[in-house]
RNA sequence: GGUCCAUUAGCUCAACUGGAUAGAGCAGCUGCCUUCUAAGCAGCAGGUUUCAGGUUCGAGUCCUGAAUGGAUCACCA
């Protein structure tokens, strides 16, 4: 493919080495600010000592020759050490032409690397919620960039299906629940569960309460009410697989995982595999007493064991309880371990969670490599900051979480309220005005989750955060649907979109800076998968969008009378449709052709 | 207390990994629908990049220290 940025490199540096007489050695050049005339930009100061001269006077040397040498340079400015370099216009043409005849430009052809990438992982005692969103929509749409720089990718989630947790919830369905199923109670699975959790903790509450009450010490009163050592009394029955249990448990979990589906499916996430913890927590248990075997970590007179990390900065870390039952890392250290032996080839994980949990994540792979796991330098805590409400942190227990259901819902709603208010919806069937307002609400939920640096934190305010105007999931999805209209216009009037032929074309500016955008997409996709940052594509296709607008306003396309300029703008308009289309799909995000 | 993360315009975020006069969106103010979709475009206004030092041609970015906010250091998951 032809790239500018790689063609004027090779003509700085023979222009470099025919005006210094030696070459630059390393040549980077970067976007020209708006406020100066230009495209790129070299930095002369890092040459200086090469030049034996003032950073102006080299760089009006280099520029000179580029002008009189280089095809591509048109012309040339300097300002202090900086200097400007403008394209010609028969290279933008190029540019166009040869992307043009790739319609998978940006994307990189497969490259035998097989990631693997987790996310969602949710408990099954409770439904999910917006911090999930923003967990799925993460991991969905690495996934999906790593995909595109050419990275085959199997997408997994591990349900904590086990766990004293679960068995609070499976408690007070016996105890209360009087055989309720989702179907009586006319409400999904996973909110059923939910409640029982909900109902336990109330009940656990109370009971310490009681105890407290009766003189009892808050920390004991914690330990010794009956409800809490029936749960854990449970959890151990479960272990053996006592068949009551283990059937109450399959029937609960089923009806969460239905539940789950249904938000799935809604929120356009999907996996390649599921993995259980019930399934894998038993390798975890075999490998850490290997561990205690060979002397990795060692065994304390109660029979817990443990892990110190003491040399390595970090603290001792429990591994098993005394009662023998697992906690977590060692849950997480058989599925780990389950996943490369399901798939010998992958070359490393990434884990979408929280960054709550840096720390557990540190810890897991320091004891995987200390179990002799070479795959452990390549597993990866994709981390991400909470998402906040104006109230504060969102507690499950208290009630004060976002359901993950109940927003896409609002978000569908608020769409429709947006497009009728604009008076959108005509030549729209019913359905196809439905389908319109999930692409519309999702589309700016999910962008406005997204755009974000994972790591940040983000405060999500219901009434205000989700926006339709400026930098959205809409904004860009209403520039998607304005060109498909330019696009079938062209159609009808056939007007063809395969070449220019005339380079002498002579261009606009906000044509050279669109094309040279389009031409970004690949470098684009890299560094996101590199950083694993879909901030990175939602920025970028922002300033597609934005571009192209402008370009939209400013100049005529079908009144254009030169035939040959208004190929370049409709073929230029079909180009930034396919990055808006495709780099929106890196974020999970559709495009409607019309709105 | 130890460790990790964050702090940029009133608000939400960028800044191409050390480059020029720190940019967008929202909110506010001015204009633009008789030409291809005004969920748009153009413009105005808005900054001591939390603070104090240091490194160098050059620092929002790197180093040291401090402040503020958050997370974590559980026989919870």
């Amino acid at each position: 493919m032809f790239t500018i940025v790689d063609n004027l490199i090779a003509d700085i540096d023979r222009a470099f080495t025919a005006v210094f007489g030696q070459p630059a050695g390393e040549i980077s050049l970067q976007p020209t600010r708006k406020e100066f005339p230009g495209h790129y930009t070299l930095v002369m100061f890092p040459y200086l000592r090469l030049t034996k001269s003032k950073p102006e006077e080299s760089g009006q040397l280099l520029g000179e020759k580029l002008q009189a040498d280089s095809t591509l340079v048109k012309g040339y400015n300097v300002v202090k050490g900086f200097l400007n370099l403008e394209v010609a216009d028969s290279a933008w043409v190029q540019v166009l032409n040869d992307l043009n005849t790739h319609p998978d430009f940006g994307f990189k052809p497969a490259s035998g690397v097989e990631m693997m990438v987790e996310f969602s992982s949710p408990n099954t005692n409770k439904p999910l919620h917006l911090g999930h969103l923003r967990n799925n929509f993460l991991g969905y749409s690495v996934a999906k960039i790593l995909e595109a720089n050419g990275t085959r990718v199997h997408k997994v989630q591990i349900i904590n299906d086990r766990g004293i947790h679960i068995c609070k919830s499976m408690l007070a369905w016996q105890k209360f629940g009087n055989g309720e199923t989702p179907e009586q109670a006319g409400i999904k699975g996973d909110k059923l569960v939910g409640n029982y959790y909900v109902k336990f903790d109330q009940e656990y509450k109370q009971q310490i309460a009681g105890l407290v009450a009766s003189g009892m010490p808050r920390e004991e009163a914690e330990k010794e009410a009956p409800i809490i050592k029936e749960a854990q009394a449970m959890l151990l029955k479960w272990e053996e697989k006592d068949p009551e249990i283990y059937t109450l448990w399959q029937q609960m979990n089923q009806w969460v995982y239905d539940g789950f589906a249904a938000t799935y499916q809604t929120m356009g996430v999907s996996f390649d595999k599921l993995y259980y913890e019930s399934e894998t927590y038993l390798l975890g248990k075999d490998e850490v007493q290997k561990g205690v075997d060979e002397g990795i970590f060692y065994r304390q007179e109660d029979g817990s064991v443990w892990v110190d990390l003491t040399a390595e900065g970090l603290d001792r870390k429990l591994l098993l309880r005394a009662d023998g039952t697992s906690v977590y890392m060692t849950q997480d250290i058989g599925t780990a371990i389950q996943r490369f032996r399901d798939f010998p080839k992958i070359h490393g994980q990434i884990y979408t969670v929280g960054n709550e949990q840096d720390y557990h994540f540190k810890v897991l792979f320091l004891i995987l490599k200390k179990l002799g796991y070479a795959w452990a330098a390549h597993c990866y805590h994709l981390s991400y900051g909470m998402v906040d409400l104006p109230s504060g942190k969102m507690k499950s227990r208290e009630g004060t979480v976002v359901d993950a259901d109940d927003l896409m819902q609002e978000m569908f709603a608020t769409a429709e309220e947006h497009t009728r208010a604009l008076g959108k919806i005509e030549g729209f069937t019913g359905e196809e005005a439905g389908r319109l307002y999930k692409t519309l609400g999702l589309g700016a939920l999910k962008y406005f989750l997204l755009r974000v640096d994972p790591r940040k934190r983000i405060l999500f305010d219901p009434q205000e955060s989700i926006q339709f105007q400026g930098n959205t999931g809409p904004f860009i999805q209403y520039t998607h649907a304005r060109i498909v209209s330019i696009l079938t216009r062209a159609e009808e009037l056939g007007v063809a979109v395969d070449k220019v032929q005339d380079t002498d074309l002579q261009l606009a500016e906000t044509e050279r800076e669109g094309v040279k955008l389009l031409a970004e997409f690949g470098h684009k996709i890299t560094e996101a998968a590199q950083e694993y940052s879909p901030a990175i594509i939602a920025q970028y296709v922002f300033e597609v969008a934005k571009e192209y607008n402008r370009f939209y306003a400013e100049l005529p396309i079908f009144n254009e009378p030169n035939p040959e300029n208004l190929k370049f703008r409709v073929i230029y308009s079909k180009l930034v449709a396919s990055v808006i289309k495709r780099g929106m799909s890196l974020l999970g995000i559709e495009v409607p052709d019309q709105m």
